[in-house]
DNA sequence: AGCACGCCGACT
DNA sequence: GTCGGCGTGCTC
């Protein structure tokens, strides 16, 4: 009798067997639903075998295999696999996250072979529509041409249910979605760093991984696109991954545009369940020729694979940060040499992992110097010294001038503060005592419209004390520079300028964000006062001006990535910065000048913040010179958690060629209550961490820890 | 993780 | 006398 070794989506470490008599090799990559317990679950086939792996327990017949789905492919379960081992998490869970949710579903799944959709009488159809219907008016144009249907789902939401209607009334026909390349737009023409740069990635034979670096504007976007054309030519797919911002539909947009015709699946949080399910299969069928998604992506069959692409590959949220804790990154860098296939990783600031893997000569490094459009100047950067000087309220007066400047000239400018809310922490002057989380240790942070103080980090919410709870002093003063306070600032100082801020709370409700993009496209604000959310790829025509303040934080943290986060994010903000015609500005208030960091970026030398950084990572014994890995614990009290990590430590494996340090409080200690430690171990060896970090989670997973939750961090971007 | 079993406190 | 608290143990 057979018996099927299966991947289930428990916390286990191991397989599970079922028997089904008369199954054979062709049943791994399939799903079963199986009695699991007392419940019903549908797991992964990973192996089928002639007798079972424990001899003695009783084995449980297979309920139903599935052949609903493509088999999942021999790569994608290396794959998977590679990531089980690599970072020590259950086979079965891994299994689970990299599939669609609606594969855990118990029904089968079926997707209707991919098709286009053409308009019987293109004219017909457009004539019996109101003049009015705009919508309807613009399908039935796009419906002369066959359109795949994520094209006409990419149109509008309710595109689809119109499709459908017309399908029924006959207006439309089905045809066989042509397989034969459709021929790309024409883009612009490339520039020489550009054609190079397309020639390098296109030529590479076999598994090459290209680092691609240029600033915003230097041209990335169409460097993939021609990549990806030259791919599609050969009858091969694309995966494009980009992080998860709200930046998504309009890459899609560029992406559905240059390449009409082409199925195209969209991956990422803000695709339905079900949506993403039928792309996937779709995708893993080999109908879509480019997956373009978030992180998740990463793991779509995809048969024909020809070419990756990783945009803002030093961008933090490729990193999983529950769960199984992948880099996204790393796994596509994984999968292009599985696959030998060409990887591009594209940044402006690239993480200094890659950086070094490309000083190794690991990586090709491919440099786009120029600007891509043609004239268009490069932002001019600026220090405001604001060591002892007079600020009002943390702008300096050269920067208040700056602002004044454009709002003469009717520009824009951007005022930019990591750091929402009104003020970080409301403070007692009398005593010296600082509003702080009862559940968290963190600092509250004033919120003054909302008259209440706020925890960042746990979402705890309080009123204004009325006096100071430590001396009952009732003259309590926010401390510091928050966005609202700064939106406050300066529309005293300017009350003919319209100010706009933008940050998680005043962007909180769905849609605000997009409708705030419209309002400053249109013109209708001449300040901009935005966090993080603004920093990352839209483009203002209009804005002249950036001014940074409160960037110091990043220079001398005890987080050793602070800087390199610090160097990508001002420029990225800097690229907000006059497009077009118009030069930008941007302005930096520091108190450190001369500070190697500002320097590099006045001189827009990535290169030397990056060789400054290294040697000071290699000294210091930082990443990327050891792989680290960090246990974490959390429980109701520190002593429980730093118990169990101590436990752990004496559990480790003894191996010369690993560090394991003692057990700390980690930097958030306590978060919503729960108390939280870590320990952090190190090697120069990925290999030996690797076997270190597999002995070693065996011999936990061995002991029982009920009041403990505990997880393992493998390359953490935090400790 | 679920989901059971099991053994002690406050309720109709 | 039961309902239910969550500690402990198991899942092919």
């Amino acid at each position: 009798m057979p018996y099927l070794r299966l991947a289930l989506d428990v916390p286990l470490a191991r397989l599970f067997d079922y028997e089904l008599a008369d199954a054979d090799a062709s049943a791994v990559g399939k799903r079963a639903v199986v009695s699991f317990g007392r419940r019903a679950l549908v797991g992964m086939v990973i192996e089928v075998a002639d007798s079972p792996a424990d001899a003695g327990v009783a084995i449980k017949p297979v309920e139903a295999l599935l052949d609903d789905l493509p088999t999942l492919p021999a790569d994608i379960l290396d794959l998977l696999q590679f990531c089980a081992d690599y970072y020590q998490h259950p086979l079965g869970q891994v299994v689970h996250t990299a599939l669609p949710g609606r594969f855990r579903e118990i029904a089968p799944y079926r997707v209707a072979p991919a098709c286009a959709y053409q308009a019987v009488d293109a004219e017909a159809l457009l004539d019996s529509l109101p003049k009015r219907a705009s919508l309807q008016r613009r399908l039935a144009a796009m419906l002369a041409e066959p359109c795949s249907e994520a094209q006409l789902r990419a149109e509008s939401g309710s595109a689809w249910r119109l499709v459908q209607a017309w399908l029924e009334q006959g207006q439309l026909r089905q045809v066989a979605l042509s397989l034969a390349l459709p021929q790309p737009v024409a883009g612009p023409a490339l520039n020489p760093g550009q054609a190079a740069a397309v020639a390098a990635i296109t030529q590479s034979a076999g598994f090459a991984c290209h680092l691609l670096c240029g600033i915003t504007g230097s041209g990335k976007t169409e460097v993939y696109l021609h990549a990806i054309a030259e791919v599609l030519q050969r009858g091969l797919q694309a995966l494009v991954l980009v992080p998860e911002i709200n930046l998504t539909p309009q890459l899609e947009g560029r992406f559905r545009q240059r390449f009409p015709g082409v199925e195209i699946i969209s991956l990422h949080s803000g695709v339905a369940d079900g949506e993403r399910a039928t792309g996937w299969v779709r995708a893993a069928r080999g109908e879509a020729a480019i997956v373009l998604g978030t992180r998740l992506a990463v793991f779509t069959p995809l048969p024909r694979l020809g070419l990756v692409v990783v945009d803002e590959e030093h961008d933090a949220s490729f990193k999983q940060q529950e769960g199984l804790r992948y880099s996204a990154r790393d796994v596509a860098v994984y999968r292009a040499r599985q696959a030998q296939v060409a990887i591009v990783l594209g940044s402006a600031t690239p993480a200094l992992e890659s950086w070094y893997n490309a000083e190794a000569g690991r990586y090709k490094r491919l440099a786009l110097p120029q600007r891509a459009v043609a004239g268009a100047q490069p932002p001019s950067w600026q220090l405001v010294p604001t060591r002892r000087q007079h600020l009002a309220d943390g702008l300096h007066a050269h920067t208040l001038g700056a602002i004044e400047n454009r709002l003469a000239r009717g520009e824009q400018s951007l005022i930019f503060l990591n750091r929402r809310g009104y003020a970080p922490v409301m403070h007692c002057s009398e005593c010296g005592w600082l509003a702080a989380c009862t559940r968290c240790s963190a600092r509250l942070t004033v919120h003054m419209r909302e008259r209440r103080l706020r925890c960042h980090h746990c979402g705890w919410e309080e009123r204004f004390p009325p006096a100071c709870p430590g001396c009952g002093n009732s003259d309590m003063k926010p401390l510091g520079q928050g966005t609202q306070r700064l939106e406050e600032l300066l529309a005293q100082r300017f009350p003919q300028a319209r100010v706009l801020r933008i940050d998680r709370d005043s962007m909180r409700r769905k849609g605000s964000f997009e409708a705030a993009l419209k309002t400053i496209h249109a013109g209708e604000v001449d300040i901009l006062i935005g966090t993080q959310m603004l920093a990352k790829g839209h483009d203002f025509p209009a804005l002249t001006l950036v001014a940074v303040i409160g960037a110091d934080g990043g220079l001398y943290s005890a987080d050793f990535r602070a800087s390199e986060r610090l160097y990508a994010q001002l420029a990225q903000v800097a690229g907000r910065a006059g497009r077009a015609d118009k030069p930008g500005e941007v302005l930096i208030q520091t108190d450190f000048p001369e500070h190697p960091l500002y320097q590099a970026l006045l001189a827009d030398n990535y290169a030397d913040f990056a060789a400054t950084e290294l040697a000071e990572r290699k000294l210091a014994g930082f990443p990327p010179y050891l792989y680290q890995a960090v246990l974490r614990a959390e429980a109701d009290t520190l002593a429980e958690a730093m118990q169990f990590l101590q436990g752990a430590v004496a559990l480790a494996p003894l191996d010369e060629a690993v560090t394991v340090w003692d057990p700390v409080a980690a930097s958030m200690m306590r978060l919503a209550n729960r108390e939280r430690a870590q320990v952090l171990v190190q090697s120069g060896s990925r290999a030996r961490l690797g076997a270190f970090l597999a002995g070693w989670m065996q011999a936990l997973r061995a002991e029982r820890s009920a009041k403990v939750r505990w997880s393992l961090d493998v390359d953490p971007l935090e400790l």
